[in-house]
DNA sequence: ATATATTGTGGGTAACAGTGGGTAATAATC
DNA sequence: GATTATTACCCACTGTTACCCACAATATAT
């Protein structure tokens, strides 16, 4: 049961095997559109872990680069840094995804891999990186998120 | 008879069966509108406790979570905890749903749990935690409520 | 008060999901 | 063109999940 299409929450603890192939949960398979033909595009994260995205989710992205006037240097900065490391991964039949090196060297995920729906994106971390990130979470000051809670009633 | 649709009050007392079943309240699922299909979205709450939310209520949170851009690492963040402990449970036809074990360890629920209905979502608690944030709510600074007082009549 | 329906609890079993490895097809290298 | 490396497909094993039925306790109705 799925609630949007394209759509991703919650957090999964997979491994990478020696081929470098990862699984992706059922939940998210099933949510995915017929359209995306069982494809993602796999990316750097603005953190160190890995973003993907649904293959239709990407094209969108890929009309708002297009939208950017590469007479700005900071919107060439912002576009090649966007794409040079994104590429495309399709599905096997048991519903796996092959990390290539140069990903994994970047997020640093040997064995164990976590997970997590973002909603809009997959993120795919080295678990002992993403605690770190969760301490730093716990030690933001709320009031940081008091622009946030004007906005989103949880 | 319910009075709104996906509005819950009152305070039950179930069990926790050895697969991590639970019972949700039959007057909570009267009040869950048709649209839900039968479904929750089961989180972590704010205290150590496990929030409930009717699907349709958690939609509307999703879609607000789609807005924020990941360009800011505050949203980043506050998207990734939002949603990473988030799952989709579906009431059986005995009218429970599974704990999976992520929520289980943080709520520290082993054998019997107190079921609260919290107005727009619902609270699941191990009964001996309540008892001591109970303690700690009867000793905050009234002052504290003034900010609410301002924009909750009660 | 008795009969009937509803509710909370427990357990068996079939289907599915995650993982690993062998093998054939394809691509790359010499 | 031959050899090697990489990729993709197929099958198999294991543990978990979800669906089904059963039963007892409570509530409702006649």
């Amino acid at each position: 049961m799925t609630l949007n299409k394209n759509t991703f929450i919650g957090e999964y603890s997979y491994t990478v095997d020696s081929k470098g192939r990862l699984n992706i949960p059922s939940k998210f398979r099933s949510s995915l559109s017929k359209d995306n033909k069982n494809s993602l595009v796999v990316t750097r994260g603005m953190d160190k872990c890995v973003w993907v995205y649904p293959l239709v989710i990407w094209k969108s992205i890929e009309d708002e680069l297009r939208k950017l006037s590469s007479l700005s240097s900071v919107n060439r900065s912002f576009i090649r840094n966007t794409v040079r490391h994104a590429s495309i991964a399709k599905l096997d039949k048991q519903g796996r995804i092959a990390l290539n090196q140069n990903i994994i060297t970047f997020s640093n995920i040997s064995k164990n891999a976590l997970i997590i729906g973002m909603v809009n994106k997959i993120e795919i971390w080295n678990p002992s990186y993403l605690t770190n990130i969760d301490d730093g979470f716990n030690k933001i000051d709320s009031s940081q998120f008091d622009d946030l809670s004007n906005k989103i009633i949880l």
